[in-house]
DNA sequence: TCGATAGTTGACAAACGTGGTCAGGATTGA
DNA sequence: TCAATCCTGACCACGTTTGTCAACTATCGA
């Protein structure tokens, strides 16, 4: 479960989008940026990679901005996940050549697949309005300290 | 679950201890990498890695080579993996930083730490005792091919 | 004691991935 | 037209990964 900042800003950039999903207008990269402390130029790259990957939409000129594509409900951080690391992570690189020339190797595919898979539907469980909720939570829970 | 090829190399030789165990005598490096094809300079440093993590022991000298410290059903996957990616994989490495200063990167660090913990449990939940009888089996299952 | 065998250790390097930055272009609203 | 905003590709610095090489040390058997 290494993960690189990449996917950790798409997350977060995410999540952010979830929070103003009802206002129903597009958010600016830069006010993302302002307030999740995120590399501005940085997030334009990650933002566009979520935008190939079908996961945000955007509105350019004046008054544009990035918008969930679909309902934070339907969007998981598998989703974001497999778009920024790429789906090409399950599958263990070596293992792919050596597993036909050795069972042991094969054998040791099964297995790490098994793992990449638990790692893979926990992160399916987790949708975006989840992470929005919690949020909210946790901010509510800061007027009581 | 991104893997090195280094942990797929610790494990695979893992495995090939695991199934000299019951001879309880050391295996060379060089009868690992022949029967594994694995490259032979680096897999030295891989297991002295697994040796420094307690995984293996050594028997320097002529006729010496490597064992398990332990019987191969008390070792798990995830002992290989810890020992070779290193304990620090489980931690965001940004995510604590911006945690501080962001409800968001908090929330998600929690979430990532879930499924983080799930891959851990499933890699905990195979022995190398397990796959060196998946790799009995599947051999005697060639046999009817 | 000698020599072969085998693990031990540290230096080194090429290739790659990561984490950004920069400049300029395209689009849109006012 | 002008300003705001996204789009795109090039670029670069740095650390990690994946090895290789060479020299050293320990052990066994003759």
């Amino acid at each position: 479960m290494r993960l690189s900042a990449k996917t950790e800003y798409a997350a977060i950039a995410a999540v952010e989008l979830a929070r103003h999903w009802e206002a129903d207008e597009p958010v600016r990269i830069r006010s993302i940026c302002k307030a999740q402390g995120v590399p501005e130029r940085f997030l334009v790259h990650i933002l566009l990679e979520l935008k190939n990957a079908g996961i945000v939409t955007s509105t350019r000129g004046a008054g544009g901005g990035y918008q969930l594509s679909r309902p934070p409900r339907e969007l998981t951080l598998e989703d974001i996940h497999r778009a920024i690391q790429g789906p090409g992570d399950g599958a263990a690189p070596v293992t792919t050549d050596l597993a036909s020339r050795s069972r042991v190797a094969a054998v040791l595919a099964g297995a790490w697949g098994d793992a990449a898979h638990a790692e893979t539907e926990s992160l399916r469980s987790i949708t975006l309005a989840d992470l929005a909720d919690r949020c909210r939570s946790a901010s509510e829970a800061m007027y009581y300290i």
